[in-house]
DNA sequence: GCACAGGTAGATT
DNA sequence: AATCTACCTGTG
């Protein structure tokens, strides 16, 4: 085999013109902090997939993109595509300033720490999937879990590459398969939730034109989806930065930055609403890379 | 061998 | 409404 055909043939490196200001801190943490789960770092850029694209990008001067492209792939669609993945129509910069990291040190310092941070806009199916996946799994396993799911349920992508399966892909592939994909406990969860989709056809659709409390309403619902997973499809899948998930790591934060230890969730949550406002899930984002890049106490 | 990891659901208090 | 626990699997 040809080394072409074991990495596909790649256009030459190009300028996304219309891509984000963005360092390469951020972009490693937006891409690949537990945002989403297919992107790697091979060195000197990242590759990933998401829907049925496949791209490359990589840091360019000027905190600016730079993006490669499989040979075969129609450019103006995938460009179009990856704007709307880094949810383009968005101003974070606007949205960081309205955050009240004026009176917020630590929060302060996360912003710091990781300018042009983005919140991605994936599709919502993936964005669920991956997020029942990641229930007391670490980043690497997550990613290892939806790439063999990809592998074994998903459809070619071109140079070996699969995409993640389709909700009725996953309800066809069964439990055991899925169990075979090392989900343990959480491959029951994700075919019941399969199950339930493949009876709703348009359950993705009607969540988009729900207010942000109903569409968690609705995604709660699903078996194996509470606060926390239906929080992260909010914000990652639905554009919905108000939505604050609360995981171990912000737990933590909330607990030994802000002093709230030993408060319920219940009330850490409306703590964030009042604290945060409209975009808090973006301050959750910041605090999380930052604690986790050891910024600031967790 | 054993605790712990981007949780959830069901039982118990 | 706030704890307590089982649930799979990989990692240290």
């Amino acid at each position: 085999m040809r080394k072409s055909e074991a990495t596909g043939d790649w256009t030459s490196w190009l300028p996304w013109v219309d891509g984000p200001t963005i360092t390469a801190a951020s972009l490693a943490e937006t891409l690949d902090g537990g945002q989403a789960f297919r992107w790697n770092w091979l060195g000197s850029h990242f590759e990933g997939i998401w829907s049925r694209y496949h791209i490359r990008l990589k840091p360019a001067s000027g905190d600016r993109l730079s993006y490669s492209l499989p040979t075969s792939a129609d450019a103006t669609g995938v460009l179009s595509a990856l704007g709307a993945y880094f949810a383009l129509p968005t101003d974070f910069e606007m949205m960081t300033d309205h955050l009240p990291w004026r009176s917020d040190p630590v929060l302060a310092a996360a912003i710091k720490n990781f300018p042009g941070l983005r919140i991605l806009r994936q599709p919502v199916g993936e964005t669920l999937f991956c997020f029942l996946c990641s229930s007391t799994k670490q980043v690497p396993q997550i990613k290892a879990i939806c790439e063999a799911v990809a592998t074994r349920s998903g459809s070619a992508c071109g140079n070996g590459t699969y995409t993640l399966p389709t909700w009725p892909q996953i309800e066809a592939a069964g439990e055991t398969t899925l169990r075979a994909c090392k989900l343990g406990y959480r491959a029951g969860y994700i075919h019941r939730t399969a199950q339930v989709l493949a009876a709703e056809p348009d359950f993705f659709t009607r969540l988009e034109t729900l207010e942000t409390d109903a569409a968690r309403e609705q995604l709660m619902g699903l078996p194996g989806v509470g606060r926390k997973i239906a929080d992260c499809v909010l914000l990652f899948g639905l554009g919905r930065h108000e939505a604050f998930p609360i995981d171990t790591w912000v737990q933590r934060i909330l607990e030994r930055a802000y002093g709230l230890a030993g408060w319920p969730s219940t009330q850490l949550q409306q703590f964030a609403r009042a604290h945060f406002g409209p975009g808090a899930g973006y301050a959750q984002q910041y605090l999380f890379a930052a604690a986790r890049a050891g910024k600031i106490p967790a």
